[in-house]
DNA sequence: TCCTTAGATGCAAATCTTTGCATAAGCGAA
DNA sequence: TTCGCTTATGCAAAGATTTGCATCTAAGGA
């Protein structure tokens, strides 16, 4: 079944309607190699849409994030870092000092989850983490506070 | 050492003035049972000093953050959840359904930073973290979806 | 096909947080 | 104590995200 199709069928799954402007933000964010921001959605879907709406965007993004079809991340930019859930998951973590992000296994994540869910039945949404902290490097350097 | 006298030196040690706004923004942080948003600083602070500026009361709180003396947590509520970081590190597990707040050991927590920290040399700030979810009650009954 | 109704959109305004900038205040040296 | 430099503050404006509301549209039933 092609992309779309599936998309629609998913949507109406749920309960809400396959709208050209949900399908349209939807496959922005889902053809998108890496993160993406709200606005740079707008973009892509103004290309073809121009009258769409960053509200629209929002709200659709949010919609999407509850359907767990795309994670939203605070990655400390100041604005929210969207993306689409593929099969793998993972995490990050951000130094504070020299502000690379690395990658963080999702192995770390999953055996938490469990444990967490065995003590508490608590379902933990662990799609898409981040750490705040310090890198090797920069815990090393980290003399200086502040 | 009285509390005050005692922030006064934490501040210079890590070359911060204490100024007055400061002490009475870390104040009332640090008197609070609970979390408090910025707002509610601000309210508290101007009892004593009707002058004080909500940006004044943000950078402070940056600025505690950074010193890990405060942490700012995304409780879902759209406004920043502020808390004194006080011997004893306590985490969260909020249910998307009911919206419940539950408590999250620290040990779990601290078990995954080592983890963390043995594998990528990373030293991950776990203060004060949130994981959204279902807990066990809605994960039970969420047979509807949305 | 037409009608009805719940849900979705665009627009404007509100909310929360951050930032730029001129002024004011703290701190060390003279 | 005074001077000079650096940092902090208040104010206003800018960003980012959310919300209220009138209008429009998709989906199902007549």
């Amino acid at each position: 079944m092609p992309c779309e199709e599936q998309m629609v069928q998913t949507l109406q799954e749920y309960g809400h309607r396959p709208t050209p402007q949900r399908l349209m933000i939807l496959s922005a964010v889902r053809h998108s190699e890496d993160h993406v921001t709200a606005a740079e959605v707008l973009e892509q879907v103004k290309e073809s849409y121009s009258f769409i709406d960053l509200s629209t965007v929002y709200r659709t993004l949010d919609m999407l994030k509850q359907m767990r079809l795309v994670s939203e991340t605070d990655m400390g930019s100041g604005t929210y870092a969207y993306e689409w859930l593929g099969q793998d998951r993972h995490h990050h973590l951000i130094c504070n000092g020299c502000e690379r992000v690395a990658l963080l296994e999702d192995g770390f994540l999953r055996a938490l989850g469990e444990n967490v869910s065995r003590t508490y039945g608590f379902e933990a949404d662990m799609d898409h983490v981040v750490f705040f902290g310090r890198c090797r490097e920069c815990a090393a350097g980290a003399v200086e506070r502040s």
